[in-house]
DNA sequence: ATTATCTATAGATCTATAGATAATGC
DNA sequence: ATTATCTATAGATCTATAGATAATGC
C-alpha cells in the first residue's frame, strides 16, 4: 500500500505518523543532494543513508527518482509563490510591490540556498519536449511580470520588457546565493549575513529604479 | 601513442592533421552535450556519435571524461579572458573599460551559449575540495574586479563591493542567454537578436551606472 | 611506421522490483 | 491488519581498457 499523499493530510495539523516524517526527511535529504550534485549525479543511496533508511525504502514513498525530484521542485516553487503572495497581500503601489517581491525572493533563497541551486541548474537546462521547464517557475515569474505590467500601465514605470528585469533581478539573486563558494578564498562573503543582505537589497533597489526610471 | 597536445602546435597555423580535426570535433560535440545535459547526464556515446566515431575512440584523445570536460572549461575561460583583454587593450577610462568588458562578455555568451550554460551549471555546484571551482573563472573575475578597483581608486565609482557587480552583471548576462527557452511560449525572445542585445546592453549600462553612482 | 579508429568487453554503478520481515496502532 | 523497512538482485547503463585493424603520410 502506498502512503497517503500529503495533500490535505498535511494541511490539517495532525500527529505526523512515522511514514510522514520519513517522507519529509527523504524530501529534505533529496533537496540537499540534488542541489549539490544535480539530478543525475545525486544518488538515491546517499539520500537514503542521510535519512537513515535503505535505498529501496525510498520507493515505498516515491514511484521513481524523477517523481521525487518533481515533487521537490513543485514544493520549492509553490513555497516561493505562497510566501510572496502573503507578503504582497496588503500592498497596492507597484513600486512597493516590486520591492517586496524582490526582497521576499532574496530572503527565500538565502534561507533555502538548496532551492536556489536547483533553480539555477534548471536555468542551465534548455527546455525540451520532455521537460517543459517553464511549468514550475511560471507562477512565480507571472507575479513579477504582473507587477511590472501594472506599474507600466499606471505610468509609474518606464515601458521596459519584463524579461530584462527577470534576468537582472532574479538572475542576480540566484547568483548572490550560489556564487560565494565559487569565489574562492579571497573574500568569501556570507550571503546569509544580515548586513550583506541589506547592502545587496539596496543594490537591487537602485538597479530596479534605474531600469524602470522610477521617480 | 598519444596525439600531440594542441598547445603550441595549434598556435602556429599549420595544415590540421586528421587527428587534430577529430580532437576539435570531439571538444565541440562535448561542449554541446555538457551544456545541454550537464556533466553526468552527458554521454560519451552521444558525443562520439555526433563526431562520427565510436565511443572508445575518444580515449585516444582524452584520458578520461573528466579531463575532456576540464579542457573544455579551460578553453571557455581562456577564450573569454583573451577576447576581453584584446578589446580592453587601448582603453584607459575605468567606466569605458567596464562597459567594454560587460559588452564583450554579453557578446561572447550570445555567440557561445553552450559556454554560458556550462558556467551557469558551475555556479550551481558548490566548490568542494575536489573541485576548486574558482580556478577557471578566477582570471575573468579578476579582470572585472580590477576595473572596479581602479574606478574606485580614481574616484570615478562609488565604493561598492565588486561582488555585487559580479552577481548583478555577469549573473544577468548568463540568464539573458540561458533563460529564454525556460520562459515558454509566451514571448520566446531571441537572445541573439541584435535589437534585443542592444536594449539589454542599455539596461546593463543603466544598472552599472546606478550602482556605481557614475556621473 | 605512425596515427587513427574499431570491436568486444570488463568492471563499476545506479535505479527499480520482488518478496520477506519487522514495527505500529487500533 | 496495516504500515514501514529490509535483503537480494535483475536489468540497464556508462566509462574505460585491451587488442586488432584500418588509414595516413614520409
Amino acid at each position: 500500500m502506498r502512503p497517503a499523499t500529503h495533500s490535505s493530510a498535511d494541511t490539517n495539523r495532525r500527529k505526523p505518523s512515522k511514514g510522514e516524517v520519513t517522507r519529509r526527511n527523504i524530501l529534505k535529504a533529496a533537496e540537499a543532494s540534488f542541489a549539490e550534485l544535480g539530478y543525475d549525479a545525486a544518488r538515491l543511496e546517499t539520500i537514503a543513508e542521510e535519512v537513515g533508511i535503505k535505498q529501496a525504502a525510498i520507493f515505498y514513498y516515491f514511484p521513481s527518482k524523477r517523481r521525487l525530484f518533481d515533487e521537490l521542485e513543485r514544493d520549492i516553487h509553490d513555497s516561493l509563490v505562497s510566501v510572496t503572495e502573503t507578503r504582497l497581500a496588503d500592498v497596492d503601489d507597484p513600486w512597493e510591490r516590486l520591492m517586496i517581491l524582490v526582497e521576499t525572493w532574496l530572503d527565500f533563497m538565502v534561507a533555502r540556498p538548496t532551492a536556489a541551486r536547483i533553480i539555477l541548474r534548471n536555468c542551465a537546462t534548455p527546455a525540451g519536449e520532455d521537460q517543459p521547464a517553464e511549468a514550475y517557475s511560471a507562477d512565480a515569474l507571472q507575479l513579477l511580470r504582473g507587477i511590472i505590467a501594472d506599474g507600466i500601465a499606471a505610468g509609474r514605470f518606464a515601458d521596459v520588457n519584463a524579461m530584462y528585469l527577470v534576468n537582472l533581478l532574479s538572475g542576480s539573486i540566484l547568483h548572490y546565493v550560489c556564487n560565494p563558494e565559487q569565489l574562492g578564498s579571497e573574500r568569501p562573503y556570507r550571503p546569509e549575513d544580515p548586513t550583506e543582505i541589506a547592502v545587496f537589497k539596496t543594490v537591487l533597489r537602485k538597479t530596479a529604479r534605474a531600469v524602470l526610471d522610477v521617480r
